[in-house]
DNA sequence: CTGTTAGCGCATTCAT
DNA sequence: ATGAATGCGCTAACAG
């Protein structure tokens, strides 16, 4: 292994020299750090980051905190669409990316607790947004560290969100129905996991109807993720075939709705969710709609959140119906 | 900061006691050793892993590296479950996890060497398979680096694989449609990207047409992922009205099929596809099979033997039908 | 603009 | 069974 001072010492200068050269350090003058990055490159020199992390007391680690969630989740494919957009910001920047997950929150919390404590790791960005919760606090109380939150603002402690405006969305996506589709009976269904995202979708809903003019449909139907709601749903279209038009505040829901109301009444229904995945480019059916939020687009701002010198900030990313 | 020197102090012991002590080094006393991490842990003694691992030469990370995709792509939820199995076998061994993504080759090529040559990782677990793979050939020749791969061997330089057994999968597969619905001119499709699980499945598929000696349709239907294939996969439906049954080498591929048979025929095809994802729990559908594969196992497994102290392995996770 | 030196926290060799 | 001393590779304070 080729270490700073065999780089110092082909090049005849001080180990100190070489390191400011290697950093870039404007105490030393352009030609010397020309010439020495050259040298060290040429000698397929490579930091040693747990020195230069030991030296700094503090690690060039991004931690990426995943959202307590069971296996075959299908959120998934949105969490690594944001880490994705996080990647592209940390390789300028000498930055690797660690992650944190967790079977419970306890053990999600140890695993952070490590990640700050022991692996000095300083800048965190937790693809989740949640009340009161155990990550958020323990990182609020760590001096130095800097997290950014992907999701609804609900804690006043948190100084950095990124986020879609889901209240915009939900308008739009309705809105969408009714220039489209000419849809005057629009039926907004959700999950019951009460998501702040989902609740400000169905504000941006109800907005809208309000704005149209138009009928809105009642919408307390709390189909359960994983589980076969088979009888409950047929029951429910049977009873709501006045509807001409579904937002839906989750993908997979709508999903699943579209589907069964093609299932009972032999034809489509015109159906906007929320999220891009590659399932809708697939479905091949004109009447499926979906709002793009961009999660990459979430990610990548998120990064360069926690890499600028702002003491607070919020980021919106703009979503496009399509 | 409490460093292992306080600790020492307190204890009124040396540090290289105090060290041994810590990591159950036999040399010191069960006695002193109780009581010494006794006293670290009541002052809150956390080791700082980058001192720890400059010591060493050695980090305790696993890096996890994703293969190349775009934003969008479904198969990112098996990538997941597969972290979530990664990550199970971490904490006990107290490792944490690093994540190696990319847009290119050679984008992903040099992430995963500044995590050798400066993040000084040994452990690596490839979540993909594939042919003279720069990331492979580059991890093959660094000396005391061990790295798991997950999927088909195809690399007669990597010592280590955890994988499916795709040929019995697919013949898993076509046996359970002829047993449950007496299919018997069932079709295999497959995407066009060549992948080595697809003809393995295709393989195994091969078999089981041979021995229950039905009809093989013929298969060459090469959907492109991503992209609207609508008109050739309608007229390619057509033409294949006497199909009784699917065997659909990629769950996406699968999915697309059975909902453009639906429509085009107006009635159900009994289809099975691979790869457990929480989104055929809920088609609600019982014609519609999945053969799980267990991702979050295949990670579990890989984990363990990127610990394990075999000079080579090979682990098959098994399947199941549902 | 550059060099000397100390120190980051820990593991380990060598001594006792 | 335990302690003293050295070094891992790098940065930064201080000195010139």
């Amino acid at each position: 292994m080729v270490t700073i001072r065999d780089v110092a010492t082909a090049a005849d200068v001080a180990v100190s020299t070489a390191s400011r050269a290697l950093n870039n350090n404007p105490r030393i003058s352009q030609k010397s750090r020309d010439r020495i990055q050259l040298i060290a490159k040429d000698m397929g020199y490579r930091v040693n980051s747990n020195a230069k992390n030991l030296s700094l007391g503090e690690s060039n680690v991004v931690g990426v905190i995943f959202p307590v969630t069971k296996v075959g989740n299908q959120e998934n494919t949105f969490h690594i669409d944001m880490m994705r957009g996080v990647n592209k910001e940390l390789a300028p920047r000498k930055y690797v990316m660690s992650v944190a997950m967790g079977q419970t929150d306890t053990e999600l919390l140890s695993n952070v607790q490590a990640m700050v404590l022991e692996a000095q790791i300083h800048r965190f960005i937790l693809l989740y947004s949640k009340k009161n919760d155990m990550v958020t606090q323990f990182l609020s109380t760590q001096n130095d560290v800097r997290y950014v939150v992907i999701g609804e603002p609900v804690d006043s402690g948190t100084q950095f969100y990124v986020n879609n405006d889901n209240v915009l969305a939900g308008f739009d996506a309705t809105k969408f129905l009714e220039r489209t589709y000419n849809s005057k009976h629009i039926l907004f269904i959700k999950s019951n996991k009460n998501w702040n995202f989902e609740i400000q979708r169905e504000h941006g809903f109800n907005h809208a109807i309000d704005e149209l003019k138009i009928k809105r449909e009642s919408s307390n139907l709390g189909l359960r993720h994983g589980n076969d709601n088979s009888d409950r749903l047929i029951s429910y279209i049977k009873a709501h075939s006045n509807v001409d038009g579904v937002v839906a505040a989750d993908d997979m829901i709508g999903f699943t709705f579209f589907n069964f109301w093609e299932k009972t009444f032999n034809k489509d229904i015109p159906v906007i969710v929320f999220n891009n995945n590659q399932l809708f480019s697939r479905m091949g059916n004109n009447n499926f709609h979906c709002v793009d939020l961009y999660p990459d687009k979430l990610g990548q701002e998120a990064a360069k959140l926690v890499f600028s010198d702002d003491t607070r900030g919020y980021i919106v990313v703009p979503h496009k119906v399509r």
